[in-house]
DNA sequence: TATCTTGCTGACTTATTGGTCATTAAAGTA
DNA sequence: TACTTTAATGACCAATAAGTCAGCAAGATA
């Protein structure tokens, strides 16, 4: 290295906004690829470009970083959705597959989508972020595709078919193709099209949904 | 305690032939609840009844251990199912909701179906084993039901839609459901139904693949 | 330029846990 | 019953990682 650097360069520069963010996304992206428990807080300061010590200016402990990763990552594209939804004018049919593809673009499909993930493994060790997840996020989510498939029911659009599991159908092959991404993803599994997969589902879904 | 036990009762017993299958047993437990990394070595000899030593009497090291718990779990099944597909006879449709159900009350409703939860969680760690879970059960599993599909097009049952991805989203909603009874099932999520569940999403399937 | 505030560092402490091995005792054998 | 074999123990070691803090230096202030 140039030994004048020294005098150009400072060691570390102060910046007191950008860092909680910046730890928040190295975080997310260490708990995902390894697990909470196999992530070193040494290797997300590392990767934040910090060391260990600035985390705790500004996370109590690794499990508040944790909570605050989760929290902070999902809960408000959440209600972005639930409005996007309430204003939709037009066929059942069209918001469904808006619905899937808008969400695999602006979550499933990013780095968010790995939290779902992350949420799934470490619920045992989390219980209650992990209540939290499941009344703030899926139940939410789930309520999503409620919301559609009655509209489409009363329009006379859909067959009017119970409440009682058919969303989680719904929502299952996506959910799936979210986890799978972030999984075997890596052992060459990158033969999924994840828009022509989705396609698929749409059309099978509304295969089975539609009136004849 | 009863002083005179020791008169009486062995502190141990000699249970050589026992012992693997009972800590294997432990450790896939233990791994399901709280993943590879949090699981202690102590806690799954405690649950196994033995010593941590006796741990390294049956398996060289930790990760030997876990990658026991998966090959021996889950393979064998897989061929069993296999065979019990190829000599089936009758209807696809048929052939199809029993795939499913004898799926679910043979591997996905017990213990054995917590294996695809952890399988997922580790990948990233476990990157060979990831690649040999894939080969061996997923790309398998995967074959059961583009077996049934292709079998039900030939048949005429069927209509004539593309393998490439209709047989993942046949299997989406059975994984899921199998992954949300081993993680937000803890949370007061115990309302599903199972086989209701699943009949649900057979009805849906079929309905989509069938002639009319 | 001199001074002060404070964001940041990294060596250190402490707790945990994967892994080892000399010792113990259960159970087979003669 | 005495002797042998070996399954099982549990104290111990070494390594790792969460969490702490005294001091350093970036950069704001005057």
């Amino acid at each position: 290295m140039c030994p004048l650097a020294i005098l150009i360069e400072p060691r570390w520069e102060r910046r007191k906004d950008a860092r909680p963010g910046e730890l928040a996304t190295a975080a997310l992206e260490l708990f995902i690829e390894k697990g909470f428990s196999a992530t070193r807080l040494d290797d997300i300061a590392k990767r934040a470009g910090v060391s260990k010590g600035t985390l705790y200016l500004y996370f109590d402990s690794k499990e508040a970083l944790f909570k605050s990763v989760i929290q902070e990552g999902i809960v408000s594209r959440i209600t972005e959705f639930e409005a996007f939804m309430r204003t939709y004018e037009g066929q059942s049919a069209d918001l469904l597959r808006d619905l899937i593809n808008t969400w695999w673009d602006q979550i499933g499909g990013t780095k968010l989508g790995g939290i779902t993930k992350l949420m799934m493994s470490e619920s045992g060790n989390f219980p209650e972020l992990a209540a939290f997840y499941h009344d703030e996020v899926i139940t939410r989510a789930m309520g999503l595709f409620v919301y559609v498939i009655e509209r489409g029911i009363q329009a006379g659009e859909f067959r009017a078919l119970p409440m009682e599991y058919v969303p989680r159908i719904c929502a299952a092959p996506v959910v799936m193709l979210m986890l799978w991404q972030h999984s075997f993803d890596v052992c060459g599994a990158k033969d999924i099209d994840p828009h022509a997969y989705l396609k698929t589902h749409t059309d099978m879904l509304l295969h089975s949904l539609m009136m004849r």
